[in-house]
RNA sequence: GGCCUGGUAGUUCAGUUGGUUAGAACGCCGCCCUGUCACGGCGGAGGUCGUGGGUUCGAGUCCCAUUCAGGUCGCCA
């Protein structure tokens, strides 16, 4: 094995060019193609790939010690950057090759698991086993460098913006509301716990109490909760906190940001002011809080329509205070075969509907799955109701709201990535306003805070605090792109009077109050500007300017489904005399 | 916690109705090759078919259980 010695890098491997001529390049080796008595060389680095030229004629030593060269070997080599005889287009630097004349065999790698520059292909399971491998593969390189970037155009734009950074604790007390809390136990204090921020939300609502009047954070965030594609236990929010604003203010400074960040990025130009939509609207238009508007189908209320059918299924969700819509699935009766559309049905049912009646018009005249209970004429009369053209495939729920919005919600997102009509190149922003503000919870038998119980209510809403709390909206909004919920904001309580309030509906006692915000209340007794403010999920913005499917693309470390780290093989269990430090006693019997 | 999908060579996969010695490509090892860049040619090694049990004369294949991974619903103020 060899050192450095005296030989330093000159340039990245990316970065060569043919104005070089003598160059130090180091990094990996990606790939070895023996000639006989000529031998190529790929190396890389983190800016990309130059090939190394072996000849034995011009230096014999050299070309000796590259035979021994094989995949993810670590080296060092120095040469002449000359240019190539056959040009290779895909490659930065394909004009040029390097004839070596000093090679460094700096450190040898086992033969990998799998092939690095293929990694695409490998199985999660191994790739995540040995991430530091799968983390050299380029791609994954070049999302964990954007995410770089994206971190540091959002610090400067809101540095320039008047955005002081300021740190909150890791170490919180745990308020039980929400997502489950990650604990800390205490040593010092036996039996008691700290809390991982679920976000620095108290934190920051104090530092504007405090005057710090504009607060940016990157910010490390943990859920106790179970993992999707694009939710990870651990993640990082782009946490902010504005004062003497209100809510189109914010809205204004985070469209800002935006804008910068796609130009100088992606050099994308997103225009603002973006769409904005109320809760309401999302819910009733596309069957969700964070709908994707880059596609059409949209949800049609054909309850006017279907009301005289005598269709059983379509009369009683109607007297029961429900109602019939529909999709017009554009062109899909061709793709959605009879087996298609059953699968459809099975969807359908997982999400809660009872069934899923349709049209398809593929052929002259209309399938339709209840045409037994259509008399002469009812069948146009619903086509013409969504607009339907010979080609269409309609799907029509019948429920209670809100079992049908959703259900019609999720097919419609379904069928459009089967039919592959959403433009991938799309960037549809759009601000969700008017959130509700209370959430009945089946379970607990009362309203929960949507957002958090410092949410400030609309003014106009405030009359039915009591009387109709479903109807309270908050000064609360989501920041929606293609159909990923990016952010959450809202407007604060600071008047004290009001907090209390909102916490009697609540249903919390003084005492509870006392116990879980006293610190908080009080704080607002002492005067507070007019506040509010945004968390924007960096990871998953992160994902979408990837273009990845997975948040494990964007983030270096990620942990799978069960929330353990497949390399590391965390959580693990501790030693005993850790545990009787911390005065915890498990019943789990540790292999 | 529910539902769906998958686990066969180091990797990605194929494997017929249950039937002889489980195949291919890439990778790996050896030899040859001076213009390759998915290099090429010749040869070779490499398998507890996730694990446990069952049915059967016989199981990669059928059944049951279990485990791991992925997706999703619940959950995520």
């Amino acid at each position: 094995m060899d050192t450095m010695g005296n030989l330093r890098r000159t340039h990245y491997c990316g970065d060569v060019t043919l104005n070089d001529k003598e160059v130090v390049v180091c990094g990996f080796v990606q790939k070895v193609r023996d000639m006989g008595n000529l031998i190529f060389v790929d190396l890389r680095d983190r800016t990309g790939i130059v090939q190394l030229s072996f000849k034995e004629t011009t230096a014999p030593e050299i070309f000796e010690k590259a035979k021994g060269l094989h995949s993810e070997y670590v080296i060092m080599a120095h040469g002449e950057v000359i240019k190539r005889e056959s040009i290779n287009k895909e490659l930065k630097t394909g004009l040029l090759e390097i004839i070596v004349d000093d090679l460094r065999i700096l450190s040898k790698a086992q033969t990998p698991p799998f092939e690095v520059s293929n990694s695409e292909k490998v199985n999660d399971e191994l790739k995540l086993k040995y991430r530091y491998l799968d983390l050299r593969n380029a791609k994954l390189q070049q999302n964990i460098i954007k995410r770089h970037e994206i971190a540091k155009i959002t610090r400067e734009y809101f540095y320039d913006n008047g955005f002081l950074e300021i740190e909150t604790p890791m170490m919180m007390k745990s308020t039980p509301e929400g997502a489950r809390d990650y604990l800390v136990p205490s040593r010092v204090h036996a039996g008691k716990f700290y809390a991982l921020p679920q976000s620095p939300q108290i934190y920051k609502q104090l530092l504007m109490i405090s005057g710090y009047d504009r607060y940016i954070q990157l910010a490390r965030c943990f859920r106790d909760e179970d993992l999707r594609a694009d939710r990870q236990p651990e993640f990082t929010q782009i946490d902010l906190e504005m004062s003497f604003v209100d809510d189109t203010d914010i809205q204004n400074c985070v469209e800002g940001y935006i804008q910068r960040l796609f130009k100088e990025v992606m050099n994308i130009d997103v225009p603002a002011p973006f769409t904005r939509m109320t809760f309401a609207d999302a819910m009733n238009k596309y069957g969700s809080d964070k709908p994707d508007t880059r596609f059409g189908f949209e949800i049609q209320d054909i309850s006017e329509t279907v009301k005289d059918i005598d269709f059983v299924v379509f009369k009683s969700a109607i007297e029961n205070g429900g109602s019939v819509r529909a999709i017009n699935v554009k062109n899909g009766s061709d793709v959605y075969t009879r087996k298609e559309i059953d699968k459809l049905t099975e969807h359908a049912k997982g999400i809660g509907a009872k069934g899923l009646a349709y049209i398809r018009w593929n052929e002259e005249q209309p399938n339709c799955s209840f045409k037994k209970f259509l008399k002469d004429g009812e069948l146009e009369t619903i086509l013409s109701a969504v607009d339907a053209q010979k080609g269409d495939l309609i799907l029509i729920c019948a429920d209670k709201d809100k079992v049908v919005l959703p259900t019609l919600g999720a097919l419609r997102t379904i069928v459009a990535k089967k039919l592959d009509i959403i433009p991938e190149d799309k960037y549809n922003f759009l601000w969700i306003t008017e959130m509700p503000f209370f959430e009945w919870d089946e379970d607990s038998g009362k309203w929960l805070a949507m957002h958090h119980p410092f949410t400030m209510p609309m003014e106009e809403c405030l009359e039915y605090l009591d009387s109709d709390p479903a109807n309270v909206r908050a000064k609360a909004w989501d920041l929606v792109l293609n159909g990923t919920e990016l952010s959450s904001g809202s407007m604060r309580i600071t008047d004290s009077e009001l907090q209390q309030k909102m916490f009697e509906s609540l249903g919390m006692s003084d005492e509870e109050i006392q116990a879980k915000f006293g610190f908080l209340v009080d704080a607002y007794h002492y005067a507070s500007p007019p506040h509010g403010g945004m968390g924007i999920g960096l990871d998953r913005l992160s994902m979408i300017m990837c273009k990845a499917d997975s948040l494990r693309d964007v983030v270096a470390f990620p942990k799978v489904q069960n929330a353990s780290e497949l390399m590391s093989e965390c959580p693990s269990f501790v030693d005993d005399q850790q545990l009787e430090e911390l005065h915890i006693k498990t019943d789990i019997k540790q292999d």
